[in-house]
RNA sequence: GUGAGAGUAGCUCAGUCGGUAGAGCGCCGGAUUGUGGUUCCGGUGGUCGCGGGUUCGACCCCCGUCUCUCACCCCA
């Protein structure tokens, strides 16, 4: 037997359903804050990722699905979109376009990690991302955007945590005061950690290590080490955030594996997902588009973890997204009433009607077993009785009870039915 | 890449001391030749993940390998 490659899944009915009702949601939200989707290739120029993901950062030097195509390009599959998203941007000009762009995405993502619960080789993230608009006012859009759609998808109670990375500039600064306070504790440091401080300081502030962490709680933040710029950029977000009743908590030690962040940093977790709980992250990206060449554009977005977010998405959208599947069963009754069965399910759905059609004529209890296992709610029964009068049975499986209708009536009817 | 656990019927699982496998559900048929989910009766079900080793004999013990699950790492 041939199996999927590891750590790729298929995705099956009835859950395909859900998938779709939320891209579907995403989608109209996403509509009406004036984003329009932008679908890049899921291949791009390995030089890509290492350009703006970071070659020091391990999606990039450990997890790419990597290898040199049959023209000799080094080609990697997208870890991520937003560098496919900036490269578009520059590669098209729309930079000369002028104006802020906004754009979505949704699609697959490869890494290539151990596969565990909530992550997976391939994955789907929903996305989005602003160019063109430094301001906080922007940030705090995107975010009350986010909230819109979580709020649809039936979600209460959810809180974003927020932090400030600084800029560019201030940075450098801020890595020293925490390399010193953090010399102290080095002895005592797992090994993990501190080969993070040696490389990317800043991600030690995300330990698990519960010794080190209780440490930490006396560390320099790097919102007291932000320069001025980016302390009023912060500052008037959670102004922004305050007024637009987001519900949001400042995480001092909140920190992104992506090196291309600046400022504002973000990230939604949530309950049920194991280790992997991180529903969403995003950020700030304002040297992203020069470091790949455009001219220097601000920008912001998000990612959301489709896999992640589906497996605990509130049940009520769940099941509407099942049960919104209910085509009408029609059924012959025995052979000769094939035809008429064919021709009344093509009159239906030129109707509108979605039409599971049983044509078997292998009578009645066949029929309704299997139209009532598929899911079907409603089943219309066509026999010789009915091909005579012109009165077919419609029957309610779930009431389990029936009456007569004139098949000129049949569409209305079946509409009507339906909410 | 590291660690731990698990792979037996379509699904969920049992399988004693090593003697070549069982249940429930499902599926198919019948009771019911034009009316379904209950009930009853009958039937269908398996390279015991794969490869090797030990043994007279392996689902069981040993080695390897693959996949899944969870955690580390990392992140969505």
């Amino acid at each position: 037997m041939i199996t999927s490659v590891k750590g790729m899944r298929d995705l099956l009915p009835p859950d395909t359903r859900v998938w779709n009702r939320l891209e579907e949601t995403a989608r109209t939200v996403f509509s009406l804050y004036g984003y329009d989707e932008i679908r890049t290739p899921v291949l791009e120029p390995t030089e890509l990722f290492v350009r703006s993901v970071g070659e020091a950062s391990d999606i990039v030097h450990k997890e790419m699905y990597a290898f040199t195509d049959r023209g000799g390009r080094d080609v990697s599959l997208r870890p991520e979109n937003t560098a496919g998203v900036a490269r578009a941007y520059v590669e098209h000009q729309m930079p000369q376009a002028g104006g802020v762009k906004k754009l979505y995405y949704v699609g697959p993502q490869y890494r290539y990690e151990r596969p565990q619960k909530g992550r997976y080789r391939e994955f789907r993230q929903i996305g989005a991302e602003v160019l063109g608009a430094a301001d906080p006012a922007t940030d705090a859009e995107l975010l009350v955007m986010l909230f819109d759609l979580f709020t649809r998808l039936g979600f209460t109670g959810l809180s974003v945590s927020l932090n400030s990375v600084g800029s560019e500039e201030s940075r450098p600064a801020y890595v020293e005061a925490l390399r010193a306070y953090l010399a102290a504790h080095e002895g005592t440091m797992g090994e993990d950690d501190r080969r993070r401080l040696r490389e990317n300081p800043l991600r030690v502030l995300d330990t698990k290590d519960p010794a080190l962490a209780a440490a930490l709680a006396g560390a320099p933040r790097v919102l007291d080490h932000l320069d001025p710029a980016s302390k009023a950029h912060h500052e008037e977000l959670l102004a922004l955030l305050e007024a637009s009743g987001i519900p949001y908590r400042v995480e001092p030690r909140l920190v992104r594996g992506l090196d291309y962040y600046t400022r504002t940093v973000f990230e939604v977790t949530a309950q049920g997902l194991g280790a992997q709980d991180a529903l969403l992250g995003g950020g700030r990206y304002d040297r992203l588009v020069s470091d790949l060449g455009g001219p220097r554009t601000p920008g912001i977005g998000f990612a959301i973890g489709e896999d992640r977010l589906v497996d605990v998405l509130p049940e009520p959208f769940r099941r509407a997204a099942i049960d919104a599947f209910a085509p009408v069963a029609v059924m012959a009754i025995d052979p000769p009433d094939r035809a008429a069965a064919l021709a009344l399910a093509g009159e239906l759905r030129r109707a509108g009607v979605a039409v599971d059609l049983d044509p078997a004529g292998k009578g009645p209890g066949h029929a309704l077993k299997n139209a009532a296992k598929r899911g079907c709610r409603t089943a219309v029964l066509v026999g010789e009785k009915e091909r005579q009068s012109g009165v077919v049975v419609v029957k309610d499986l779930v009431e389990r009870s029936q009456r007569e209708v004139p098949i000129g009536d049949l569409p209305r009817t079946l509409k009507g039915e339906r909410p």
